[in-house]
DNA sequence: TGTTAGCACTCGACCTGAAAGAGTGCTAAC
DNA sequence: GTTAGCACTCTTTCAGGTCGAGTGCTAACA
């Protein structure tokens, strides 16, 4: 059966009417809400082709039909219009962005609450972890004596903080040379291809800090075997999900919302193998049992060409894909550009 | 009427049934559950009484009793005993912080993940604000060219970072002594109480760098009049509302957890008078109509001995209270022990 | 050959009434 | 002062019935 041009516009009718109301649509509906120019006879022999060819289903007998996984798709794919609100959305949240000079992490995740709002989805924001990340700047401060501050910059403008006990005989110097070395040996690496004897070499000329050195380098290894730690995940917007409709019984919410706090559900939901763009995943195509009533939207998000992370938007198959898509679009985009700037 | 013995051992059975099973309760439960040597009937007389006496109160005619929020007042304040797994679940605590070397806002973090965990409620920790708190450490980083890192230590070890573009032509030694005079100006001070004087003295002797002071000291009091900024708050276990029974309606959910999301909410009701020891406050005693059928426990969280800000709890009115309290106390209690001997 | 009107049919949503069950308050007896 | 007993109230549950939305099919029409 081929899809002439008519059953597109049904589908998309279908598509577009069931994601405005949540009720499942009828042919009647079709016929005087979008003019096709055929009644609703016809629509019905159509909407049964459609539903033959797996892109719309039945809730039950006497219902109308609501879109599929595979309609979706099809829609997606095929049918469905970029909206253009981008530019003006773009203009907002740039402006959001500069408006208040902020603690860096604060700038993603007052982002990624913003555009949870706008499209009422639930967002996730997740950063690669360090070891793809070369190391910008490594600095031990002497905070009191006996106790030292150890600052990590990585590429990407990621920062970490972490305490560090040290003989209550270090100066402000010694930490100084330890760190002037360190940086010497170790900027521009990326963490996990830290050499052995790059390693031996900073212990060799810093024997009287050996003690500090090894404090310090245990941080960091410690901070590598961190795995569960090794990935920043902002999740916002949970909440949202709440005002839709497929969500309205308390245990299907819960549930879903306790998978998406786990880390390995985000990670397989965020997998995008598409390296530019977009990627949209719909119902059962996110392979996860516990969202297989949602779908999710991936964008790399990349700091100077590169890949740094990615955002993601979930929220219910029946969702807006063309608003979504278009911000999320633009929410990329604003943030590399304002990063851009930035350097 | 007077409150003898035996009405209190209802009313205890009253709460502690109500609390276990979430259904109103009948005399014949309480009669068969909580052998009191008197047969229903008898019970039955008594709770007329202290229905009257407003501690507890029937849904409608033929349902059992559930206790008022005075009903729980009463219990809290009179009936409740201390639970004595205090102990162990201080060590159990204990061992988790320690386990791991964190960044110093994830062990916070973790605590009130771990505590809602435990408790099944959601949990609220908030920094009190920089004002209070003294400027331990400052530091300016060159990160490359044009470009530097500031870091502020204050008391309680709480760390900003916060990116400053410079000068070009700026050096790391110019920076550095741009640090060390403003932390000889400013180190020890509450930052709500740095002077116009001092800042001049600064100036004044950094006429070269006055580019970079100025912009750092713009910085700073930024961030100090983001008001909205200057409490950190974290909040974990949201979702535990869902699992009970009195939120089964979705909208309840909903209303309830995004007043949670509201800063004046959770300021006002994290509001404890009670310096020393722990505040709770049941159903309406809280003040807000959007919590009204939650209750809300409150401990000051110190650090040396000065309040720096609070851990609450928030669950049903119908919460166990013997539990939260307890599992509070050994949270903070270990928490302030961790930070002490850190030193 | 494609389109349309008409009609019987299906099935969920909603209402109603009856029955069951839980728990009470009251009274009278112990 | 305590208890057994009983009538009463109110919620919950379920079956039956009606209503309406929407369908699929058929026959007529262009």
């Amino acid at each position: 059966m081929e899809m002439d041009s008519r059953k597109q516009k049904i589908l998309e009718a279908v598509v577009l009417d069931y994601i405005e109301t949540a009720e499942p649509v009828g042919s009647r509906t079709i016929s005087k809400k979008y003019n096709l120019g055929v009644s609703s006879a016809t629509i019905r022999n159509e909407m049964a082709d459609l539903e033959e060819m797996g892109l719309i289903e039945q809730p039950h007998t006497s219902a109308g039909r609501i879109p599929s996984d595979a309609g979706y798709r099809y829609y997606v794919d095929y049918l469905m219009a970029q909206s253009d609100i981008q530019e003006e959305a773009k203009q907002l949240i740039s402006k959001a962005i500069h408006e208040k000079q902020q603690q860096v992490g604060d700038v993603l995740r007052d982002s990624m609450k913003m555009l949870a709002d706008i499209t009422n989805c639930t967002t996730v924001m997740m950063l690669d972890n360090n070891k793809s990340s070369a190391l910008q700047l490594l600095q031990l401060l002497l905070v009191e004596p006996g106790k030292a501050l150890m600052v990590i910059i990585t590429d990407g403008d990621k920062i970490e903080n972490r305490f560090l006990e040290i003989p209550k005989t270090m100066t402000k110097e010694d930490l100084e040379l330890v760190s002037m070395m360190m940086n010497q040996n170790l900027r521009g690496l990326k963490v996990g291809d830290w050499q052995h004897n790059i390693l031996e070499n900073i212990f060799q000329n810093l024997t009287r800090q050996r003690q500090v050195v090894d404090c310090a380098l245990e941080m960091l290894s410690s901070i590598l075997n961190l795995e569960g730690r090794d990935k920043k995940i902002y999740l916002d917007g949970g909440l949202n999900m709440l005002s839709q409709p497929e969500f309205k019984d308390v245990n299907k919410v819960k549930n879903l919302l306790q998978s998406l706090e786990q880390q390995e559900v985000l990670t397989q939901l965020m997998e995008a193998d598409n390296e530019s763009g977009i990627t949209v995943k719909i119902g059962a195509e996110t392979g996860l049992d516990e969202v297989k009533d949602c779908s999710v939207i991936v964008a790399n998000y990349k700091v100077n060409g590169e890949t740094v992370g990615k955002v993601g938007l979930i929220g219910p198959t029946r969702m807006d894909y063309a608003t979504a898509v278009s911000m999320l679009n633009a929410m990329t985009q604003t943030l590399e550009e304002a990063y851009k700037e930035e350097k």
